[in-house]
DNA sequence: TAACTGTACTAACACACTTAGTACAGTTAA
DNA sequence: TTAACTGTACTAAGTGTGTTAGTACAGTTA
């Protein structure tokens, strides 16, 4: 479900609720479903339950989750959290696509290499 | 000339060195021209030597600095770095295009948003 | 010679991350 | 009601990384 990578420099939470935010954002987990419980989770990954509360914590300040008391935590996602992470993606793509620029990439190069996307997604 | 955000949880030399990067590939540094010192520069942030030390070093191992002993640090572009770096910045774009699609994102709004940024460099 | 260059150390401190353990209130099903 | 689950809130300890401070050395330049 979720893969750690602890070559990475990134604290293990981050690359926890980084996960689980693009679940949530692609679908694989529907707004409104329940996510797996603190220990649960902890368990299937083998690391501290205090680790994943943490990553539960800041999803739940992005927005990205609610808690039940008793019951759970479960995914959402709204439209003004699906806005926000736009506005910053789009953000991050700006900055790219100018270093890209500088390095002599071409119009047709980017449009290329978005094309090729779209087509993986639709053959 | 450089930037600091004591607030970002990134270090301090990553930025440094970060910073120093994107100074080279646009070009604003050419390559070939010479490098601040360590102590000059470490003055000029006001921070420890040591960690502009420690970003030179990241900087030379990622092939855009050189080093003469003696004279000081130079900056490189080879275009072996710079296909590199083209890569590793395809990379990045995937993801975030992939992203971005699943958050409702359509072409035209991305031919758009790239357009527009084309147009902010060609008026 | 004097002032610069990068580099290489040691030592110490601060902070974030992670783990371990315990505890408590709310929910749910037997 | 009891038992097992849920998230949450603590304290304590260990670890690693980043940063600073200080000193030192070899090479270059005016």
């Amino acid at each position: 479900m979720l893969q750690l990578n602890y070559r990475d420099s990134r604290p293990i939470y981050e690359q926890v609720r980084d996960g689980l935010r693009r679940l949530i954002i692609t679908g694989a987990i529907p707004a409104g479903d329940k996510l797996p419980s603190v220990r649960a989770l902890s368990a299937s990954l083998a690391i501290n339950p205090n680790t994943i509360q943490r990553a539960y914590e800041s999803l739940e300040q992005e927005g990205y989750a609610y808690t039940v008391a008793g019951k759970g935590s479960f995914a959402a996602l709204p439209a003004d959290v699906r806005e926000e992470r736009r506005e910053e993606l789009f953000s991050k793509l700006d900055a790219i696509v100018q270093e890209l620029r500088f390095l002599g990439v071409t119009d047709g190069e980017l449009s290329a290499r978005l094309g090729d996307k779209k087509e993986e997604k639709e053959p």
